[in-house]
DNA sequence: TATTCTACCTAACGTATGTTAGGTATTAGA
DNA sequence: TCTAATACCTAACATACGTTAGGTAGAATA
């Protein structure tokens, strides 16, 4: 299982244009407004988790990047840019997550446990490891559908992930009679990413729910 | 099971105030202007669903209802309280529906069953039949939360009917070993809910997505 | 017929938003 | 040391928003 691609895309997008304004992209990220840029992304997928898109002001993000919200426009062309920045990170995270984890799975573990280990790492990487995954759950239906459009190659290439699992996991007949495993991964997913709207500490980590959700969906 | 509320609540709560100016509950709704203060609800309805609740604008709801935005504040004192009066309506639809579906079963059903017919139920109201239910699961998490208040009474209502439900089928031994009520109701409900996302015609009927999902939960 | 009420409309107010133009202190390089 | 680029800031612009004050045609009432 593969996911090469990295998270920001600077090794392989080093610009073609030697006019390119953006700072960041010019020489391989070592000035010091990184870390500016990379304080803005923090904060804005906090607070695009926290409130969602449109309820998110550039404003804010300023305040607590402690910068003017004009300033922004130095390191992201819009919002609608900063946004599909901290978006397209959230989904890689979570890409890698999830092949990392069943691909740290013992060679020999069956598609049962490679579906457990997808389901852990994917509540994991949502709920306690990254906001720029959970922001990405949040705002995406939220968000102009230019961006949504942007987004959906990157998309695809998780869904992938989880429909070679399912497959598997049909193949070998591990799937609940009469479930096809189209619905059987939407109802997965849409069950995980709906924890972002219960989830506190009570009720137990990540990878306990997953275990239960697994006990669920698998025989 | 009982669901004794009315949708509206003109019936149980006739003004008590002679002086009060809301023209649709002085006189049990014989006036014109109800069917205006409903047309308003609809697009209301229609538009929270599609766009969401900041993304819809009073002017967009006015427009739609053959309304200019000033004249929805003769109808509602407010865009949260027009809000209100739809995820209102929103959560009372899908539990009546709920209600109605499981009581309509066989007196001799098994608790397996029931939770099927309730899944079913609320599914088909999500997802076909009423534009105020999946207003409410979509524009819940983004309302202000004084409204969110508000509505909590409600949701508590209904989230005990499938309390009862997961209760009867734990009880019963039909979840997946391992289980408990609480995740199931969660998941089970995320499931369902998140299926907002990605549901159109070609994934069949909700009431075989959710007889799909049944086979999941229970045993 | 005169009056009052209903169900709107017009027009504006204040605020918040994304965005931009132009300026500036600090740093890096020649 | 002079120059130029960097990484911001200030101030404003245009637009959109929820909301309100005041007006008005037509229906209902007396």
């Amino acid at each position: 299982m593969r996911c090469d691609e990295t998270e920001t895309g600077l090794t392989q997008n080093v610009s073609l244009d030697p006019l390119n304004p953006d700072p960041a992209a010019r020489d391989g990220g070592a000035k010091r407004s990184v870390a500016s840029r990379q304080q803005i992304l923090d904060v804005a997928a906090k607070l695009f988790r926290a409130r969602g898109y449109t309820e998110t002001s550039l404003r804010d993000i300023g305040k607590r990047a402690g910068l003017k919200a004009g300033s922004l426009y130095y390191h992201f062309a819009s919002k609608e840019e900063l946004a599909a920045e901290v978006l397209r990170i959230g989904v890689k995270r979570v890409h890698r997550a999830v092949v990392a984890a069943v691909d740290s799975l013992d060679p020999t573990a069956d598609a049962k446990a490679r579906l457990g280990a997808a389901m852990a790492a994917h509540l994991e990487t949502l709920l306690d490891a990254s906001d720029f995954t959970s922001a990405h759950i949040r705002c995406f239906p939220h968000v102009p559908e230019t961006l949504r459009a942007q987004l959906s190659n990157d998309r695809r290439e998780y869904e992938a992930v989880w429909r070679s699992l399912l497959d598997a996991a049909a193949t070998s007949g591990a799937l609940p009679p009469g479930m096809d495993q189209n619905a059987a991964r939407l109802f997965i997913l849409g069950a995980l990413n709906w924890s972002l709207e219960w989830y506190d500490v009570t009720h137990g980590r990540p990878a306990q729910l997953a275990r239960s959700l697994l006990a669920a969906f698998t025989r």
